[in-house]
DNA sequence: TCCTGTGAAATGCTTCACAGCG
DNA sequence: CGCTGTGAAGCATTTCACAGGA
């Protein structure tokens, strides 16, 4: 029944997307209700494990049923927060930036993007999603003005750390990095990376011996 | 001391491939050796985590003076397999897709991209990173011509599970998917998920409340 | 009956703390 | 000294198993 974040087991938080995800699959196919036992097979879980982390915000199943897929849907967005809009901005307009930029999907899930920013010149005023490239130093502005809490850093390797402090300067509360480095945050600041080569890396181990 | 994927503790096995991270960045800049100390604190972890962690495979640190850098790269590119290259291919010539493929970094990780396929006839003969996009049609040729065990699938997320199968029958191990749905697969396939939305959710989650 | 919510047990992972080596 | 490697302790997460509601 607890909701603040520390309270919660990351695994499950993790989870927790995973079973919006699977619900909206559901609703998108008019599926009124659903067990922890479905919903979990779908994911290769267990029922038990849907049971407890859906149980550490509330309970909202009920017996007999399973649960109500739009009103849970709803409950889990507002664990999110996505059930508001967040305005987010991408920082890095190369292959990457243009991609994650490019991706449809920010708005049925509660993000705006509402900038994308890149430190070359040559970049400054291309579009990028119907979005002007802008330079670096137009970021307090846009933080300002859009209330923006996070940002998407797809800048090379070498320039991710100097970005992330500017951005955590700017009052930036999360930080979602595309570069293959870590980067060192205060503890206010949370941050997730995401490097494909690592996942290559973890893929090539985990599919070698046995 | 060497052991089975399966009994590495997993989140070490992602630990592992950040000590490469930060061990080749020491590399390049000439540092000779590492105590587990350094190296945990530049990446936020306990030095007893990294002794730990290395110690799964073998003793390669000396007492007293710490874990030589040159030989433990070596070693953990041994323990994943990228010592030697593994060829990869990519499914999906949409924006992500590209960028993946325009990552300079595969190589240099023990990766070579060997070919990208897409489903859309219009895409097939363009140049993605020096290579063709080529049709569906053609994976088993491929596969089987350059012996190729892992794939990044970039495609939407209503035909990732059928590429996924395809994938499969033809004798691909492990698929790092960037469709936003979960892949059935059987035991013998590991997939790795990156999915956008669910990492801003997280990051959503974790700023929101204190 | 089917199904949730949840204590209790089991498992898994991290941290501690220290023997022993260079 | 400084540092590793590692049992043992401590903590976190998952699974079990069942009472009770619809």
């Amino acid at each position: 029944m607890s909701r603040s974040p520390s309270d919660v087991p990351n695994p499950a938080v993790r989870r927790l997307s995973l079973y919006l995800r699977q619900l909206e699959t559901l609703a998108a196919t008019d599926v009124a209700t659903v067990s922890s036992r479905k919903l979990a097979q779908s994911l290769n879980l267990t029922d038990a494990q849907v049971r407890k982390d859906l149980a550490y915000f509330g309970q909202f199943g009920r017996p007999g049923v399973g649960y109500e897929v739009v009103p849970l849907i709803q409950r889990l967005r507002g664990i999110f927060g996505t059930d508001r809009t967040t305005h987010t901005l991408i920082v890095g307009a190369g292959n990457l930036g243009r991609a994650v930029a490019a991706y449809g999907g920010f708005r049925a899930k509660g993000f705006e993007l509402v900038a994308v920013f890149d430190s070359d010149e040559k970049k400054i005023g291309r579009k990028v999603a119907r979005l002007p490239v802008q330079p670096l130093e137009e970021l307090p502005e846009v933080i300002n003005k859009h209330d923006v809490r996070m940002a998407i850093l797809a800048v090379p390797a070498g320039a991710a750390q100097a970005v992330a402090d500017r951005l955590i300067e700017l009052g930036i509360r999360g930080i979602l990095n595309f570069a293959p480095t870590p980067l060192q945050v205060p503890s206010s600041v949370t941050t997730r990376s995401v490097d494909v080569a690592a996942e290559l890396e973890q893929l090539s181990f985990l599919t070698s011996a046995e």
